[in-house]
RNA sequence: GCACCCGUAGCUCAGUUGGAUAGAGUGCCUGACUACGAAUCAGGAGGUCGGGAGUUCAAAUCUCUCCGGGUGCACCA
C-alpha cells in the first residue's frame, strides 16, 4: 500500500473513532481528523466532488492559525480557478461545527484555522483521564514481529549493538502502546563456523567452561582461537571438522556448545538490565533454532523451480538486481559445498515468522550497510510466495556511530568499545554531574538519579536523530541541560512533580479550563496532538519525531512555568493551570516511557 | 566501475512526505533570580539549503547532471 493511502486509511479511522465518541459525551480524539471531516464535507458540498484532499496540517505560520488547509491549491487547477476564489467557497461551504473559532485566506490561498477554546479543553480533558495521555488503540491489531537487538555468542558485547537494541526497544513500547500484539525476535548469532574453531580450542586446551566468570575471558578465548585457526594449518583442519561435529550434534560438542550459548546469555540479559530494555531469554531466537529448516526450504523452492545453479550454487535471480557489471545479482542460498548462508537463514526465519507466528508485519531493525540484503530478502520472500500483500516487511536502517573525529567510535587505543563500559562511564557521567549540583545528596540518591539520566542521555542522543545518519558521539552536549537532550525533558517532568506534590487542594474537576495566557494556550495546543503524532509514527516509525515533540512540549512547559503562576494564582485559574501541568506530566511519561527512558520524581 | 545513503547557520541537527519570509539547540552578544527548582526564561546577530539545469501556481523536498563524504557489491554474517 503506497503511504499516501495509508495515511487516508488512518485518517479515515480516526474520523470514525472520534465520530463513535461524540455521540456519548463530546470528546474529541483528534483535532485534524475533524478537521480533514469538515473540509471535505465543504469540498463536497462546493463543488461536488469527494476524491480530493483536505490537506489539513498544523499550522507553520501560529500567528496566523492553529491549522491549516492547503486544499485551495489543489482544487484550483482541476476548477480552472485562482486559489483565493476556491478557498472561499470552500469556507462558505464548511459545515456548521465547535471546533472552529476563525477562518482566514491569506498568502496565494491559504486557508487559516483557530481552535475554539471548548475544542482545545475537551481534547485535555481525554489527555487528562486516559492512562496513555490520549493514545488511540488501533482499530485493526497486528500481529508485530520486531527483529533487534542481534549479538554474537561468545563475544562481548559492543557499541555496535547499542543502536539496534535501543531503537529496537522503542518502536516494541510505541507500536505496544497502540494496542498491536508485538513478538519481540532477538536474532542471536550462535551458530557457524567460528563456534567450531572456539570449541576445538577449548578441547585441545582442556578448559573448563564453568570457571569462566566474565564475558570477557570468553572473549580472550575467542581472539585466541581465531589466532590459531589463521596461523595453524592443522588446528584449521581440526576446527572445520569440529564444526561437522557440531552440525552433527555430537554429544560432547554440542554440550560445550550449549555452555557457551548459556554463559553469553547471561551477559546480554545483564546488559538488558543496565539499559532498561525489555528483551528477555524468552525473546531469543537464535540462528541454530532454524537449521533444520535449511534443507527444507532449499526442497521447497527446488520443487517450484525457483532456483538456478550458478557456479556450483544454488542460487535465486531477482528482478531488478545486478552486480557491477550488470549482470543478474544472485541471491546465493547454498553454497557449491553444500553449506548454507545468512541469505539462507534470513529466509527461513521469515518464513517462520509469517507462517508460525502469524504476523502481519515484520520490521528488521539493522544497520544500513545490510540494505542490499534486506532488498533481496525481500524481494525473494514475496517472489516465491512467502509473505502476500498482507504482509508488510519493514527494513528500518540506521547509521553508525561516530567519535569526535568523524571515524567509528573506538577507544584511544583502538579498541572496539564494550558496552557495559560504556553504560557504566554514561551513569558515571551523570553521577559526577549531579553531585557538582546537589553536593548534599547521599550517593545512594545520586545513584538511584545517575542511572536514569545517563542511560536516558545515552537513548535519547541515539533515538532524537534521524536513524538513516550517522551520530556523533558527544558526552557534553548528550549530558547538556539545555537543548534537546534527556537531562532537559527529565527536569522539566521533575519540575511539574514538584508543583504538585506541592499543590494540596486540586479539586480534581476535569471539566472547566481557563486557557487564558498566551503561554497556556501554546502549551496546550500543542500537548493536543500527541495522540494523532503516535499515530503517525506506528506507520512511518520516525521515533526522532516524538523526541522533537517532547522536546517542545517541555520547552513550552518551561515558558509556561515562567509567566504563569500556579500556586500562587486565585483559585479557579491555579486549578486549571494544575490540570496543564498534570496533562503535560503525562505526555511527557508516556511520550519518555515509549522511548525506554524512566522519569524521576526529583533531580 | 556499478548501486544505495548523506550534504541545511561556525558546530550538532529539525524541516509534518510539494506549500507562506527555511527553523531549533549549541557557541557568540544583551537582559531577568526578595514568586511554584536560574539545571530556567526573554531578546540579538548568524543562510547562495553542496553547484547547475529541469518539472509547476509553488522545490531544501521530485527529475537529470556534476562535486564532496560514507557504505555495499557471488559462495563471511
Amino acid at each position: 500500500m503506497p503511504l499516501w493511502l495509508e495515511f487516508l486509511v488512518l485518517a479515515k479511522k480516526i474520523i470514525y473513532n472520534a465520530n463513535v465518541t461524540n455521540q456519548k459525551n463530546f470528546v474529541v480524539i483528534a483535532v485534524s481528523a475533524q478537521l480533514e471531516s469538515l473540509f471535505f464535507t465543504a469540498m463536497t458540498n462546493a463543488f461536488g466532488k469527494s476524491h480530493w484532499q483536505a490537506l489539513i496540517q498544523v499550522a507553520n505560520k501560529q500567528q496566523q492559525g492553529d491549522y491549516q488547509s492547503n486544499a485551495a491549491f489543489a482544487l484550483a487547477k482541476q476548477l480552472q480557478q485562482s486559489p483565493q476564489a476556491v478557498a472561499e467557497q470552500l469556507l462558505a461551504h464548511l459545515p456548521t461545527n465547535d471546533i472552529i473559532e476563525e477562518t482566514s485566506i491569506s498568502g496565494p490561498g491559504f486557508i487559516n484555522i483557530r481552535l475554539t477554546p471548548a475544542c482545545v479543553s475537551a481534547s485535555l480533558i481525554n489527555m487528562l483521564q486516559s492512562p496513555q495521555a490520549g493514545i488511540n488503540p488501533s482499530q485493526h491489531p497486528e500481529t508485530i514481529v520486531v527483529d533487534y537487538g542481534s549479538p554474537n555468542v561468545a563475544k562481548a558485547m559492543h557499541v555496535g549493538h547499542l543502536r539496534s537494541t535501543i531503537i529496537g526497544d522503542a518502536l516494541v513500547r510505541l507500536l505496544n502502546a497502540k494496542g498491536h500484539h508485538l513478538i519481540r525476535q532477538n536474532h542471536v548469532g550462535d551458530w557457524g563456523t567460528q563456534f567450531g574453531m572456539l570449541i576445538e580450542h577449548i578441547i585441545q586446551e582442556k578448559l573448563d567452561l564453568h570457571s569462566l566468570d566474565s564475558i570477557q575471558e570468553l572473549n580472550t578465548l575467542y581472539q585466541a582461537s581465531k589466532k590459531r585457526f589463521d596461523t595453524d594449518e592443522v588446528f584449521a583442519k581440526a576446527a572445520k571438522e569440529r564444526v561437522v561435529a557440531l552440525q552433527a550434534g555430537t554429544p560432547d560438542t554440542l554440550a560445550l556448545w550449549q555452555i557457551l550459548v548459556a554463559k553469553s546469555q547471561e551477559h546480554f540479559q545483564s546488559i538488558y538490565n543496565q539499559l532498561g530494555v525489555l528483551l528477555t531469554q524468552d525473546d531469543i531466537r537464535g540462528e541454530s533454532s532454524y537449521n533444520d529448516d535449511l534443507p527444507k526450504l532449499i526442497d521447497d523452492l527446488e520443487k517450484h523451480k525457483y532456483l538456478t545453479i550458478s557456479q556450483g550454487a544454488k542460487v535465486l535471480f531477482l528482478e531488478g538486481f545486478v552486480d557491477k557489471d550488470k549482470n543478474p545479482l544472485p541471491m546465493i542460498l547454498q553454497k557449491s559445498d553444500g553449506g548454507y548462508l545468512y541469505a539462507t537463514t534470513d529466509m527461513v526465519t521469515a518464513k517462520y515468522r509469517i507462517e508460525n507466528l502469524k504476523a502481519n508485519r515484520i520490521i528488521y531493525v539493522v544497520d544500513c550497510r545490510q540494505r542490499q540484503h534486506f532488498d533481496m530478502l525481500f524481494a525473494a520472500v514475496k517472489h516465491v510466495g512467502y509473505a502476500d500483500n498482507s504482509v508488510r516487511l519493514d527494513y528500518v536502517p540506521f547509521g553508525a556511530m561516530l567519535g569526535d573525529d568523524r571515524k567509528p567510535f573506538k577507544t584511544r587505543s583502538g579498541q572496539v568499545i564494550e558496552l557495559a563500559s560504556l553504560i557504566d562511564e554514561a551513569i558515571k557521567r551523570a553521577y559526577d554531574l549531579y553531585k557538582s549540583k546537589n553536593p548534599d545528596a547521599t550517593d545512594v540518591q545520586a545513584m538511584q538519579v545517575a542511572k536514569v539520566v545517563g542511560v536516558g542521555a545515552l537513548k535519547y542522543a541515539d533515538l532524537s536523530n534521524d536513524k538513516i545518519k550517522d551520530i556523533v558521539f558527544d558526552w557534553e552536549q548528550m549530558l547538556a541541560f539545555d537543548g534537546n537532550t534527556a537531562p532537559y525533558l527529565l527536569n522539566a517532568y521533575v519540575r511539574i512533580a514538584s508543583i504538585l506534590r506541592k499543590a494540596d487542594d486540586q479539586d480534581g474537576n476535569p471539566v472547566s479550563w481557563l486557557l487564558e495566557s498566551p503561554q497556556e494556550l501554546d502549551l496546550a495546543k500543542h500537548l493536543i496532538q500527541f495522540p494523532e503524532l503516535i499515530d503517525q509514527l506506528s506507520i512511518d516509525l520516525a521515533i526522532h519525531r516524538l523526541c522533537q515533540f517532547l522536546y517542545k512540549a517541555a520547552n513550552l512547559f518551561h515558558r509556561f512555568y515562567e509567566h504563569c503562576p500556579i500556586l500562587n494564582a486565585n483559585h479557579e485559574t491555579k486549578q486549571s493551570r494544575l490540570k496543564l501541568c498534570l496533562v503535560t506530566q503525562n505526555v511527557l511519561h508516556t511520550g519518555l516511557n515509549l522511548l525506554g527512558i524512566e522519569t524521576l520524581e526529583s533531580m
